[in-house]
DNA sequence: TGACATTGGTTTCATATGAAACATTATCCG
DNA sequence: CGGATAATGTTTCATATGAAACCAATGTCA
């Protein structure tokens, strides 16, 4: 708490109580700090992932899960990338027309399919990996190791309470 | 400047050398992070705005604007906020017809007008503040207030390496 | 078994977004 | 001045996004 006015407030003609107990900034307002700075760094990593390997921030992620994990269904892709069905279903059909992955029927449900990185989507996976690295590490050169967990650490602080403040939809948005 | 390898950086004879250095998880991908809870919280936020006001986060972000600012042109308030201005464009056009927002020529700029609520305007503003404050504080309340600083300040450092790493864009995201 | 509800994914449809093209008005300069 | 160039906003156009409707296949349970 600021220690409010000790100073003659202004004369305020209306007391209507606390019409003005200080002037919002919306600078300082965290969700919007939060939203422009996240923004920005997506973009960074869009244009990365854009230029050189031509793939949007969705495709990316459904490559980032698939390079590491093993076959999986659609559904296993949307729970690792915080990414609705409706992208993941396009980031996939996407990557599949690129010949980046395969499908191949799920023995336990005809409905799903198992997903995994081709020969050709593994390889520019591989391609990625380092300069998503670089580039992240080009970023977070400007805090330490340390303040790096440390923001890591407050945004989870932050994704749970959101959790427990109302289970909220799904998914969310772009970047990546 | 970091340290940078003093080992012969650039001829990796290719033995495949690090092809693993570590699995590369996309949860620990700060980008990753950053979006994800970034757009977790703008989802919140969004849906206060829109449920009680009938407001776009774009609409909400130029009234915080001239909510505290004087009249001022449309390429005050794309600075103010981070839009770029097709987006403020619009948001103005649509505070406009909701009968929140006046323009009147401006005095040197025949191309520009200055901007400002109206009464209808100032009183959602004055409605908005208070709950966008109290949302704040409860998803805040996951921190403290000297780590919701740090936040902010790690955001802000980020920002600036951005700004360093080549003059990007302009604008950027949705929420606010 | 045979509805009926559920789940995995895809498609539809309406909206949001932003790069680029425009129309206007200002500014610069010769 | 008078034309070229830049700046302010708006509009156009193609793309991205996601809620809701859908399709197909499973599960439930009476």
């Amino acid at each position: 708490m600021k220690p409010m006015s000790t100073v003659p407030v202004r004369d305020r003609p209306s007391p209507t109580s606390a019409p003005e107990a200080s002037p919002f900034r919306l600078e300082d307002f965290l969700p919007y700090r939060l939203s422009v700075t996240a923004n920005r760094v997506s973009r960074a990593f869009a244009r990365l992932y854009a230029e050189r390997f031509g793939l949007t921030i969705p495709e990316w992620r459904v490559m980032a899960v698939l390079g590491t994990g093993g076959p999986m269904p659609a559904s296993a892709i949307v729970e690792r990338t915080a990414m609705d069905k409706v992208k993941v279903s396009r980031a996939v059909a996407a990557l599949e027309a690129k010949g980046y992955l395969a499908r191949r029927p799920h023995p336990e449900d005809r409905r799903s399919a198992l997903l995994e990185l081709g020969p050709r989507g593994r390889a520019v996976f591989e391609q990625i990996v380092p300069l998503a690295r670089a580039l992240e590490a080009e970023l977070t050169a400007a805090l330490g190791p340390q303040d790096r967990a440390l923001l890591v650490e407050l945004l989870a602080r932050l994704d749970a309470r959101l959790a427990r403040l109302g289970a909220l939809p799904q998914e969310v948005g772009d970047p990546g």
